[in-house]
DNA sequence: TGCTACAAAATTGTATTCAAAAATCAACAC
DNA sequence: GTGTTGATTTTTGAATACAATTTTGTAGCA
């Protein structure tokens, strides 16, 4: 009967609202500082407001949101201080989970990073940069869950869910976009031998070498983004 | 305008059930694995369901309490699988606050830390576990306020909030105590030295060595807590 | 034209209601 | 005594209604 219940996993509506109104703001459907019209936005969904302030309640609790008292719920912004701010602890916490990954890191899980890595090589070669972060993306999961700590990944992840925030098609330089290949390499090679300080290591750094793109982004374009969030390496 | 709708901060009833909710969770009002009964806390706060069911999606989403689509929200319980899995990263966080405290810890600052570390030493020296708790949580809250990051200081906050769902009256053992008090010397030199990588480094091994402390008081008492959250050193 | 005051409209926060799901209870069969 | 079934009650999730607050529009005045 226990068991019953778990392997038939309900889900509400308020849930699923957090799930789409985080994929509006990502996508760039809702973009910093706009406000989110509560009636307008259940007419669209065709859903009455009632969940729909319970997960803006949610968005608002995890910073994506910000809730003003009897003025409704506005897509927060992100200011360079604040990527001051939220950057350090994202290294905190990806040089952990390179740490754990090291150390929990199947031969299946590391062919695979292996083979994206490849393929992202490829897409550096080519100049294709759109493509590059795609497969990026996927290798920084990849780490993240064969670091096998939810806790770990819940904060990382909402972290990360902020920095998007940021969203520009970002043009990295070729420096920097050489750099960040360069990275990738030690970030393998300490993967391959298993060496959680040496991962940790050139994840933080990794990390402190992508803010200031983030920063440079925020500074070019703050409050005008154009089109769907795009990560960064 | 907009500076004086900012100098006079409204709050919301939603927002002042997730604090009182907390309050209910941390005092032992409402224990681990206890159903939350919505219409029952209402009649006894005197307000509707509606801004209640808000405050349990922020606290479902934050991990204090679990939700059970249809069955309600019940406390969330602690094992040590999840100590094993909140600690790592609690001491990721911990460390990064050592550093940033170091980088930026006014003299003020200081000496208040030195005065409650004595305050603390002396509860130690008479054996007033209590005492000593209390005044400890104000020190690691000093060192935490010093590293001046928000973004760091909420994420350890709501994790700690979990750690404190293993509510006890815990009993450190002599050879613990005197441990976490070296623990707290070392701790005291390196904020006096501005010496940030081994105020990390105590800081992170400090709560590695708590973290079996918080496992054994699970293991002795699972699901029977007594009485108000206790911190654990 | 710009400012102020007021009214109307829109939006937000909370309370109440309704429908669906879960829990509990009672009756019956083995 | 145990297990099953059906009815009843309770609880939950969402929709709707109501009150309060904010925003917008209009009129009057300098």
């Amino acid at each position: 009967m226990n068991q019953i219940s778990e392997i038939a996993p309900r889900t509400t509506l308020h849930e699923e609202l957090v799930g789409r109104l985080r994929d509006m703001i990502f996508s760039g459907e809702l973009k910093g500082g706009d406000r989110v019209p509560e009636q307008k936005l259940c007419d669209m969904l065709g859903i009455s407001r009632t969940p729909l302030r319970e997960a803006l309640k949610v968005l608002g609790n995890e910073g994506l949101l910000e809730l003003l008292p009897n003025r409704g719920a506005r897509v927060a912004t992100l200011s360079e201080a604040d990527i001051d701010e939220i950057f350090p602890v994202m290294g905190a916490l990806e040089a952990l989970s390179g740490e754990l990954a090291c150390a929990r890191l199947t031969d299946a899980e590391f062919a695979e990073i292996r083979a994206l890595h490849y393929q992202m090589a490829l897409h550096h070669t080519r100049g294709e940069l759109a493509d590059y972060f795609r497969v990026n993306q996927q290798i920084h999961e990849c780490i993240l869950k064969a670091a096998a700590n939810p806790t770990l990944e819940a904060q990382y992840t909402s972290l990360a869910g902020r920095i998007r925030l940021a969203r520009f098609r970002a043009n990295m330089t070729d420096k920097r976009w050489d750099q960040a290949m360069r990275e990738h390499e030690e970030m393998l090679c300490a993967l391959e031998a298993r060496d959680g300080k040496r991962l940790s290591e050139v994840l933080s750094r990794h990390l402190e070498n992508k803010r200031e793109t983030v920063k440079q982004a925020i500074r070019e374009g703050a409050g005008e983004a154009h089109g769907p969030a795009v990560a960064y390496d």
